[in-house]
DNA sequence: TTTGAATATATGAAAACTCATGCATTTCGA
DNA sequence: TCGAAATGCATGAGTTTTCATATATTCAAA
């Protein structure tokens, strides 16, 4: 119905890489993020749980390039999760202006729970493409990445 | 490139699909928002244009899937966007219910420079992968997002 | 028809995010 | 060593987004 345009084209957004992975991550993620939601995370603080869990403490302006999220919005984030008791800030012994975030053992703990099932929906996820594809699909989107970090400007990204 | 570890196994979050969707989808898209907002978009309108250019009115909700937003935020996009006369809400014949949005022809010509330097943009981009590794992304990200959007429970997904 | 459940969009109140900038600390050139 | 520029994080203020729900319309069933 309603084809009043000419024969197909595929609409503009239909093949905009941006677009694609923009659309890809949402769908992916959104499915993920409703089970973070049920345990008490917010998408952001998910982010910086999955970013921190397993690490060694990291400096804020690292935490938010690896988190994808904005620098103040980072700040923030982890005053709630630090008055949660989930995060702690620690202040760097080298650079006094860095502040270094660890993840606490109380944090650690409930991400785990989080990662497991995290590690599951995204073997559901890619299970249908197959290991080849999946793997070639997470190698292009590491190379991607790497090839664009340095494209700084905004957010926190650069360094490296 | 990457130092800081112990050469250990990777961190979780540099092997977990939907966090690297989410860092190339920011990277990628994030270097192309700067241009957008030099023109005076914010990202939301930006992917609002994008999803309606060149294409028939649609209703608000398939805007939102489209445009990876949520219902109210694209209503509140639509208000400012049709104030400055980028799109109008065009009354549904059939279903009362349902609101229509088009792009104006001032939202068009203001788009098309924007969809040409995204398409220059995104050309870069996948530059260093060569046509064959381009293709199999976007098949890969598309037949993705097939087999997501049905999983619908939040924003405006599902139908189809 | 009439009623009750769905569907599509809008909206008030609250939460989260972002920009611009502030402060503290470190770096670097003269 | 001094002062300017740079760096890292925090914060005030304003904007956007979000949740929950309201409103309007359609649909299904009795």
């Amino acid at each position: 119905m309603t084809k009043t345009e000419t024969a197909e084209a595929p609409h503009f957004v239909d093949d905009y890489l941006p677009a694609l992975l923009a659309r890809a991550s949402h769908l992916i993620s959104g499915e993920f993020h409703r089970i973070a939601k049920a345990k008490g995370f917010t998408v952001s603080e998910w982010r910086v749980l999955a970013s921190l869990a397993g690490n060694e403490p990291m400096s804020i302006g690292r935490l938010a390039k690896i988190a994808v999220t904005k620098q103040p919005t980072v700040t923030r984030v982890l005053d709630r999760m630090e008055a949660r008791g989930h995060v702690k800030r620690i202040p760097n012994e080298g650079d006094r202006r860095v502040t270094l975030v660890g993840i606490t053992p109380a944090g650690s703990r409930l991400v785990a729970g989080l990662i497991k099932l995290a590690r599951e929906h995204e073997r559901r996820v890619l299970e249908p493409f197959g290991l080849q594809r999946a793997a070639e699909l997470k190698a292009t989107l590491k190379q991607m990445i790497e090839l664009h970090q340095g494209h700084a400007e905004d957010d926190s990204d650069e360094e490296e």
